[in-house]
DNA sequence: TTTCGTTATATTTTTATTAGAATAACTATA
DNA sequence: TATAGTTATTCTAATAAAAATATAACGAAA
């Protein structure tokens, strides 16, 4: 019957994601592209985002796959080992993506505050 | 180099989930709650869209505990053992959730259509 | 030609999620 | 009072997802 004090507000999480067959762009790869830019690795970036290499390239892989065409251009060797950048294909993915996110979410927040607040007033569980 | 016949095309998928500490609404419970006002029953309704009772059971009662008030009210025992119907809370909240995420829904084709139409008639990997 | 740090890829191990089983409680009716 | 079919709950087993591991290849520079 206690009230519970400090327990985090009720918000939305609006989730963009593409799909052919299967599952293929979403956040998880729009982040990590982001971090191979910044990095130029794949080792690098998914170190960062703390996802295994496996998993990094697995989803690139099959992003590209789906896609139908490359979101990297990687070499390999030479002293620094080689790395990985964004095709241009992959920069204007990802920057539409983000921005259509960001529209979408400036959209969601609105109808949210708008069709919700009512919900936090309501009472009172067992 | 062969090209892809009949791959599907590439779509967008919208997802809405209500979070508190932990996600408590989303599809599932939408759709659970759904089946469940067309059954008056929380088995039927697990069993009619393939999730196991307890699951169903277990993702009510989170989303009730994060929520602050009942989803469900149910009684058991007597000759057809009991059963559940949603609360006006339920059903206010699934109403809202439906509306607000089709607006969004078409918000998000509108917005695909307009930045990725590209991605179609672009080429071939490997 | 050896070294280094990467990409590339497959395989194995670990973890998280989900289903399933088991059990108790409930109550209108036969 | 025995039955039936549900809710409610916990525990275990199966499955899926992810991480970890292992190897090969690469090529610039020492």
């Amino acid at each position: 019957m206690a009230e519970n004090k400090d327990k985090a507000k009720l918000h939305p999480k609006l989730t963009l994601q593409f799909f052919t067959d299967e599952k293929c762009f979403g956040p998880g790869v729009a982040i990590l592209l982001e971090k191979i830019k910044e990095n130029n690795s794949i080792r690098k970036a998914s170190f960062d985002i703390g996802m295994s290499y496996s998993k990094a390239w697995t989803i690139i892989k099959r992003a590209e796959k789906n896609l139908g065409f490359k979101l990297l251009s990687s070499k390999t060797g030479g002293v620094d080992g080689g790395g990985a950048t964004l095709t241009e294909n992959a920069e204007r993915l990802l920057n539409s993506y983000r921005q259509c996110e960001q529209e979408l979410l400036k959209y969601c927040d609105s109808k949210f505050a708008e069709n919700f607040s009512w919900i936090d007033n309501i009472s009172v569980l067992e």
